[in-house]
DNA sequence: GGATGTAATGCAATCGGTTGCATGTCAAGC
DNA sequence: GCTTGACATGCAACCGATTGCATTACATCC
């Protein structure tokens, strides 16, 4: 009735259903139904039959049937901060693969850094998916905490107890970073710093801070906010003016935007100033190639949503904090301090 | 029964359903249902009361269930041919932001440039999806009738008659590019080739040899396949080999991949040898910064959701072929060709 | 006062699957 | 030959909504 007189599935012939199947193949529903989820069950022969049958059909189980009685849709959530920021894409991509080796299908929500936006996103996904995952939320905790009692929940760069986190531990790539400058001569250095929120920045900055001081470095503090190639450029004045002769950035694109701000002062890069970035993300395709700390974005959501699987099947009760290593990458942004701070 | 063996919501107390909400109200589950479809039916005294309770419970309609009765899920489709190419995130969060401001949820797909992986996740997304968007799909002509059939579907950068798309029309930006290095004194230019089946690349390659053409000057073509950063820097050696004193690239990562290979080989830019780009998603971001062909990809994005929407809502029956204009962009990647084509 | 209309609500079928349990069949075991 | 059990299949309830139609309760109009 209702069937006849809305217009679903107006333009398309209408996808076949389990019933005519059934019909046609001379079985139950039942039957169909298992002839698809657990042929173990059936007669080689029935389950050859009714898979014919429904290849002839173009019958494929409806998805959305399935998951109201089974409860399980086969979809996940991935919420990222912002898609066009270049440390995403690869990220989103190797999730998704994961994903659809596991046969998921992946929403993808954007919350362009809005934490009202990103709470939308939630509200419209947590109903038709199986688990979440987060990535640089800018929810706060108790929201969080919300919506991981409700579904699975996996976190990225978030460091919030009691809920399976995937951390990308620049540490020890940053200490490294510093001691590779500290090698290289340079006693002042700068830390182009982003959002002050950012779990990833307060671990970076820590990072910096520590490494330097064990190695008697000066540094100081500029900020690039928010972190962007235009940020990242403007930063580069006070940083020349700051005179010192090496700088970290937050990310490899505020590195990038410091890398040309350097050159539109006629300031060379390596040879004078020297410039280390982070995730790699850019990595080879700047001039001069940067120097960064590589970050494995990429296997981050490759082993979020590893993680959100053994979940979502009720392995993993306990907390998981999963901690991804980073290292140094030295490219051609760095090289030895200038002999004299100035050039005169 | 089989509710209660599961392991459905294991872990989260049970969404209320709207029988709940009935029972507590008093009133029947049509009413309830009404009062968030269609409250103008019922009295304000009631929809109050149900509005009440379901707060109270924390109440939200499941899509699914929704979904299965209507045939209306409030889900798009968007699938790209590889999410980490920079063309791609600013389309896809301009698709986003409109389907958001729909209502509508988008599932992401990558289809890695694999027309079989796309088919797959077709399937599995069109049980569960309103409409379809194809960016640069790798799908034959038929395949992608086939489901235009079942459901909306706007191509991006496809040209199939009778099927609504979106073409970012790059000839006007490349004509001018042409031009643009004619005035400069080039008279040898280099294309860089994308994929050959690829509509872009067939638009771009024809405009360059038009307008080359017009102006009579000489065009050889040098593949870059697939297009990437690296295939654009191995480009740089045959390029500068064969004489020619500019290049235009497919697109904006072959194009910095070339310049890459250029510094490389000690080939000045713009001094020596002009570069010129395609999308202009890089653009600043370059040394030097590009000049290139702007494409307004983030258009297309929002462009393909709009008519995705007013062909979901029935509108728009006829055939729609939306083209998107382009212009030159000028930055510091071309000049004046050199005095005379071997630096001696 | 009875016919008529309208507004508010309930009944029950339906969407397309899944699954616990019942039923039927057939072979092996005693 | 009858019990027993394994295997294959069917029956029918159920998931959580939506919606055509029936029903009820009033108010209105002659």
């Amino acid at each position: 009735m209702k069937r006849d007189s809305d217009g679903r599935e107006q333009r398309a012939k209408i996808a076949p259903t389990i019933s005519q199947v059934a019909k046609i193949s001379g079985v139950s529903r039942a039957t169909v139904s298992r002839a698809f989820t657990r042929p173990g069950m059936l007669s080689e022969e029935t389950v050859r039959r009714v898979k014919a049958v429904a290849d002839k059909l173009g019958y494929v189980p409806n998805q959305v049937a399935r998951a109201l009685s089974t409860g399980r849709h086969g979809n996940v959530a991935l919420i990222v901060s912002d898609v066009a920021n270049p440390f995403f894409p690869p990220l989103i991509r190797a999730a998704q693969l994961h994903a659809d080796r596991a046969g998921l299908c992946v929403f993808l929500g954007n919350s362009d850094e809005d934490p009202a936006r990103e709470e939308l996103l939630l509200g419209r996904f947590i109903g038709q998916v199986e688990g979440l995952v987060l990535a640089s939320s800018r929810l706060d905790e108790a929201q969080i905490r919300i919506y991981a009692a409700r579904r699975p929940l996996v976190l990225i760069n978030r460091d919030i107890e009691g809920i399976t986190r995937v951390l990308i531990d620049t540490a020890p790539g940053v200490a490294a970073a510093i001691a590779h400058l500290a090698e290289l001569g340079h006693r002042h250095i700068a830390y182009v710093s982003g959002p002050t929120t950012s779990w990833s920045n307060q671990q970076r900055r820590n990072a910096v801070r520590k490494e330097a001081a064990k190695r008697g470095l000066k540094v100081i503090a500029i900020p690039a906010r928010p972190p962007s190639y235009d940020t990242g450029r403007l930063a580069a004045a006070p940083i020349v003016a700051s005179g010192v002769t090496a700088a970290i950035a937050f990310d490899d694109l505020v590195a990038q935007g410091l890398l040309a701000g350097l050159a539109a002062l006629d300031v060379d890069v390596p040879r004078s100033f020297s410039v280390v970035g982070c995730d790699d993300v850019l990595g080879e395709t700047t001039y001069p190639q940067l120097t960064t700390v590589s970050a494995r974005c990429a296997d981050a959501g490759d082993v979020a949503v590893g993680l959100l699987l053994s979940q979502m099947s009720g392995g993993a009760s306990g907390e998981i904090r999963h901690k991804l290593n980073s290292h140094l990458v030295v490219r051609a942004s760095t090289g030895p301090a200038p002999a004299k701070r100035k050039s005169r």
